[in-house]
DNA sequence: TTGATGCATCAACCTCGCTTGATGCATCCA
DNA sequence: TGGATGCATCAAGCGAGGTTGATGCATCAA
């Protein structure tokens, strides 16, 4: 998944939404929020087979919400600020001229 | 579903993020996204099923997300700005601490 | 080299939620 | 008052996507 800097289409925006909207993935995301971790701290802390943890991971990381880096044995993942920073701008365009009144119907 | 201004929790984002994440939802908010409108106009606009139109509506406005208003025979929706201002602090709150380097695993 | 560990991947299963067409219920017009 | 219009709701059908357990593939220690 691309991440050009600028302006997310509403298909880019759509995909980030899709991604975050699972219960797994938020607490992923919450626990990535205070900094990198590897898998398996991961794995205990949230309580779940790998399985589970890495294909939810690998949602994330296609969604472009999740860098990873390998070391050694473990891999690190860690949260890329940058898709959250633009989605935050797409949902401020939304609300911009939603005041608008009604237009006469029909 | 309770908006409560303040910010929001796990669950209240995810519900939010949820309810976004679906193609046609997008698009009905991006229709709303230039003020209210009817109904009607809606399922013109977007050349949608009435009934599929009106499933989605019932998500979004359960969601929080919009208000309505009946006018006669036709019934307005709108954008509530609050919940997408709360979802985009929330989203903030998340990069907050994302840069802290990784901790020695395991 | 052998066994153990960390993680990714796969197929089978299953559940949730979107779609579709029909029906119901108001409101308005003739 | 009867028909037409706008919208909500319902049940049935169906597909996308999450779960589960097993397997594969690296890396590391002995």
């Amino acid at each position: 998944m691309a991440q050009a800097s600028g302006e997310l289409t509403s298909d880019q925006a759509r995909q980030l939404l899709k991604a975050l909207a699972d219960p797994l993935r938020l607490q992923v995301m919450e626990a990535l929020s205070g900094g990198e971790r590897c898998v398996c701290d991961l794995t205990g802390d949230l309580g779940l087979a790998q399985s589970k943890l890495s294909f939810h991971l690998k949602v994330l990381k296609e969604a472009g919400l999740l860098a990873d880096r390998q070391e050694g044995r473990w891999v690190y993942y860690r949260l890329k600020a940058e898709p959250l920073a633009q989605l935050q701008l797409w949902l401020a365009e939304l609300t911009r001229g939603c005041q608008t009144p009604a237009l006469p119907c029909c």
